[in-house]
DNA sequence: CTGGGTGCAAACCCTTTGCAATTCG
DNA sequence: CGAATTGCAAAGGGTTTGCACCCAG
C-alpha cells in the first residue's frame, strides 16, 4: 500500500484541466472530444486510464449515467448531486440526515462496510420552461 | 399513448416466472442462464427485450450494477434497497425522510419533475464473516 | 390471416488490454 | 538509463438491431 507514483505528463495535465473547466459530469469520451477541440489531443485510452486513476484516488466524483461512467471535479467533502436530466447541469447538495439514515438502516440489518449512492434528478428551472 | 398490446407468449411467461423465483437482482444474462438450466430456453435478445419492457411498464425494479443492468420483482410501493455488494442479497427498505428531503432539495433549487435513486451497499452479515 | 414476438447473428457502444515507442525523473 | 506512460488497434463485455420466420389473437 505504498503511495502510487504519478508522473506529470502533458496528457495528465490536459485531462485534469479539461475536467476543471467542465461544469457538468463528463464521460471519458466527452473529455476526449473536448481535448481534441482545443488541440490538446490525448489518446482515448489514456483519457480512460487517467480518469479512472483520478477517481480511484478520490480526486474526482463519479456517476453512472445510463451505460457510461461520468466524472466531475467536486468539492472534497461528502455530498450528493441534484442533476438536470435534460442539460445535465449539476448542483451539489448535502444530506446529513440521509447519511445517518443509510448507516442506521444498514446496521439494523447487520451490514458493514457501508456506502451509498444518492442522486436526485429533475428538470432545472431553465429546462423546465422549454 | 394507448395501452401497449402485449401478447402472452411462452417466452414472456418464462422470463416473468424466472424473475418471480429470483430473490436477488439479476441481469438479463443471468435470467437467460437460469432459463436455460430449467430447460425453458429463451433467446438472449428476447430476454433483453422482455426485461426492458417490464421495466418500462414499471412492473419490475431496475438497478445499475457496474456495467450492467439488473432487474428484480419488488413490492409495488416506492422503496429503496440495501444490497450486499458480495452476494447481492437484497433487503427492501423505506425512507420516508429521504423522500421528503429529496423533494425539498429539488424544489429549493426550482427543479421539477423530480425522481431520485438511493441505494445502500454493504456486506451482509454472512459475507462479512468471510 | 397479420402484426407483434422470437431467434440468430451481426452490429454497436463503452471500456479494457497487449505491446512497441516514448518520455519523465 | 529505467520505469511509468502513451497510443494505437485489437479484444472484450453488455446490449441493441436487422431481418426472416413463427405464432397468438
Amino acid at each position: 500500500m505504498s503511495t502510487a507514483p504519478l508522473r506529470n505528463t502533458r496528457q495528465r495535465a490536459a485531462v485534469i484541466s479539461a475536467l476543471a473547466d467542465a461544469e457538468v459530469f463528463k464521460s471519458s469520451q466527452e473529455i476526449h472530444d473536448d481535448l481534441r477541440q482545443r488541440g490538446e489531443s490525448v489518446g482515448l485510452a489514456t483519457v480512460y486510464r487517467t480518469l479512472q486513476a483520478l477517481a480511484d484516488s478520490g480526486d474526482v466524483d463519479v456517476i453512472a449515467r445510463d451505460g457510461e461512467t461520468a466524472y466531475r471535479q467536486c468539492s472534497p467533502s461528502h455530498h450528493h448531486h441534484l442533476v438536470c436530466r435534460r442539460c445535465h447541469s449539476t448542483i451539489e447538495v448535502e444530506a446529513p440526515d440521509v447519511e445517518t439514515w443509510a448507516n442506521r438502516v444498514a446496521s439494523d440489518h447487520g451490514f458493514v462496510d457501508v456506502t451509498h449512492t444518492v442522486e436526485v434528478y429533475g428538470l432545472c428551472p431553465l429546462c423546465a420552461r422549454a
